[in-house]
DNA sequence: AACCGTCACAACCGCATGCGA
DNA sequence: CTCGCATGCGGTTGTGACGGT
């Protein structure tokens, strides 16, 4: 279901997301927050346009996507909603937590328009034998039920970075969420993302809360983050050092498998980021003050 | 076993919109 | 008001999987 790798003429990637280019822009995103989709892949270390990069962020990789099978109720929402506005697909899957619009596009391109116009012949075809009072509206769609699979697996097939119910009892606040105990102290910058990349298989996503709009509930973890976040006034080699890192962290600390790596939950634990001494030794506050990129106030995700 | 048509969906493209200078 | 840039949105395409013949 990808795409053959490619690369187009200005040498950026196109086509399939390979588990590296995923990975380094899950390590960044996460870290550093979408400050400017159009410079991200720069910093991230990939040779991605940032339109793709926002793209498989807001379409696969984000936390709090659900993925697979639609459910009745969902299915139901979309043929109402689809009637009533036609193809507004961000609003429509706005009344769809962790569902996008592109997913929620494809699934009425692919099953729920058919099974919709199908349902109107049939309704044609009973009225032209029963007569004008068959027609029951909206709320009358007939909807198939979900197969057996699909009932058996009540909660929806989540993406491998949700593929849990844990995500729906997911605790904010980093005060009391230490329950890891672990105190992590970090010598530098790279340090850091390998004490990520230990965890990206445990709890991360679990102590981030965000909400519909993709933005991080928690003003604690807001302010770490904007605390470590990287400025662009780097020089050029802190940023072909932290290219490299960004580029090998994770293989060198995540489980060896890469198929393991992504079939497991995308769920591990950022207590360590609160208390780290790294959030105060590596920021420099007056050079961080120079960017004008970095006016305004972070927006992660 | 090979071929072919269809399905599902990730990803790309172009246009629209919002916003700051 | 205009311009340029960043982001959002919806249409479309490309590709692997899968089932039927």
């Amino acid at each position: 279901m990808a795409r053959t790798p490619s690369c187009d003429k200005s040498g950026l990637r196109k086509g399939t997301w390979t588990a590296e280019e995923d990975r380094k822009l899950i390590a960044y995103v996460t870290r550093y927050g979408c400050w400017n989709w159009r410079q991200l892949p720069k910093f991230a270390g990939l040779a991605r346009c940032g339109k793709s990069c926002r793209l498989r962020w807001l379409n696969y990789l984000r936390p709090d996507i659900k993925r697979g099978h639609f459910t009745q109720e969902e299915e139901e929402i979309i043929i109402r909603m689809h009637k009533n506005l036609g193809n507004r697909w961000s609003i429509i899957a706005a009344e769809l937590p962790g569902r996008t619009d592109n997913e929620v596009k494809n699934h009425w391109h692919t099953s729920l328009k058919r099974r919709v116009q199908q349902n109107e012949e049939a309704k044609v075809s009973n009225s032209k034998n029963e007569g004008p009072t068959s027609g029951n509206g909206i709320g009358s769609l007939q909807v198939t039920p979900p197969a057996t699979s699909q009932i058996s697996d009540s909660t929806g097939a989540l993406s491998p970075f949700s593929s849990s119910s844990e995500f729906s009892c997911i605790s904010s606040d980093l005060n009391t969420t230490s329950s890891s105990n672990e105190k992590l102290v970090f010598e530098d910058d790279f340090d850091f993302l390998d004490a990520f990349a230990e965890h990206v298989n445990e709890k991360f996503w679990s102590e981030l809360q965000i909400d519909a709009n993709g933005a991080l509930q928690n003003q604690d973890t807001t302010q770490i983050l904007d605390a470590c976040a990287l400025s662009p006034n780097q020089s050029s080699s802190q940023s072909l050092a932290l290219d490299n890192a960004l580029g090998n962290f994770l293989d060198a600390n995540t489980d060896p498998t890469i198929d393991n790596f992504w079939g497991q939950p995308y769920v591990t634990d950022t207590s360590f980021a609160a208390e780290s001494e790294y959030f105060s030794i590596g920021y420099d506050a007056d050079l961080w003050s120079q960017s004008d990129l970095y006016d305004e106030p972070f927006c992660l995700f």
